[in-house]
DNA sequence: GTCTATATTCGGATAGAC
DNA sequence: GTCTATCCGAATATAGAC
């Protein structure tokens, strides 16, 4: 074994034992709550003492971070595996399926991504960009499927979270709202057709943007 | 002055107070969070020793149920003052608006009404009495308004809930997502009563539940 | 990298005098 | 009802030995 190999040992290590020590923080924030994890019951579960976790995350925020990033960073690699159908709206219908089922595996991941609700906690820079990632490859089915504008993203998006929000916090496990996604789609779905047919009469007829 | 009225004026001394103590913890939580609250905090802020709290709130999680109650009691209060249309869709709209602006007030109180993310919460049955006496004010809006069942029920909530989170979360102060508020409603109204009259043809031709 | 020991601050809650 | 004093536990974080 060459000297340059060591380090890399080394280095891989250390990757893996921070991606167990994240494990173990998810199991922990689904036990005790997001806002009432904290680092003395995540070193007890993984039988660290606790300021030995300080070699992995350099304070609690940077901890909060790491577990924001692996989370979208699961949902990135995931879109990559859904086998979408080809037709444009089956395939946004198909999506949101699986975004929806991602949303409710974890009430705790779902509120860290999207409710800011701890004290104090900014993504980093390099964090966010993962959920911008995400937020495009949305736009991108959006558009796919003929519905052009950030205003009906904007209303989209509050459909999908409509739905997984009160799922989460009233009936977490249940699917008394998440049911009703097709519902919600197909009823924006028409509603888009509607007025982009009445917006293209009005400015260019036959502009054809729209399907249908 | 009869011997009967001195403790009537002490309760109400105490429950004037209290009403002061409330009011500041409200200030406090918009400053720090909602989890990022304590007691000691609240006591500095009314100029009293934080064992003092003690006899008005039995515990902190008796301060946050007093909160939830407040939240409330404020929110029917005010749905007497609220003119509503006589129009039944017209009056369902205007109420959506008025309560949509009760939210967006204050990130902290929806979060604490509708986000279950306080660890180890949970209202009182008298608190949560008064979330259910809304909620029945919201359902009989919708019947008023030609739309029936609980699946629609649910659905509504959904959409009401989808522009408030994203709002509050996203971008308080703002209305990126809450102006969409007569947009969804729309939809919805057009969406239901395509499908109640598609119901009632199949089940009893002529019923006339559904308006339009 | 991991440990022990410790600094420091803060949390909620109680006892008992006034 | 309010105070002082205090308990007890827990939090994040650092220092320094191994």
């Amino acid at each position: 074994m060459s000297i340059e190999q060591i380090p890399d040992r080394r280095q891989r290590r250390h990757a893996r034992k921070r991606a167990d020590l994240i494990a173990a923080a998810w199991d922990l924030a689904r036990e005790v709550g997001l806002a009432g994890m904290s680092q003395r019951a995540l070193a007890d579960k993984v039988d660290l003492a606790q300021p030995s976790l300080y070699s992995y995350f350099s304070s609690k925020n940077d901890l909060y971070d790491a577990l924001f990033a692996d989370a979208y960073e699961t949902l990135l690699a995931r879109l990559d595996t859904w086998q979408l159908p080809a037709e444009p709206r089956d395939g946004l219908k198909e999506a949101c399926r699986q975004v929806m089922a991602f949303f409710l595996e974890d009430p705790v991941r779902y509120q860290l991504l999207f409710q800011r609700t701890l004290p104090g906690f900014e993504p980093s820079a390099g964090s966010y960009e993962l959920a911008v990632r995400y937020y495009e490859w949305h736009r991108a089915n959006l558009e796919r499927a003929g519905v052009h504008g950030q205003v009906y993203m904007d209303i989209f998006v509050a459909l999908q979270s409509g739905l997984a929000g009160p799922q989460l916090s009233n009936e977490p496990g249940g699917d008394r709202w998440a049911r009703h996604l097709d519902w919600v789609i197909d009823m924006f779905l028409r509603e888009v057709d509607r007025r982009q047919q009445d917006d293209a009469r009005d400015d260019e007829p036959a502009q054809g943007r729209s399907r249908l």
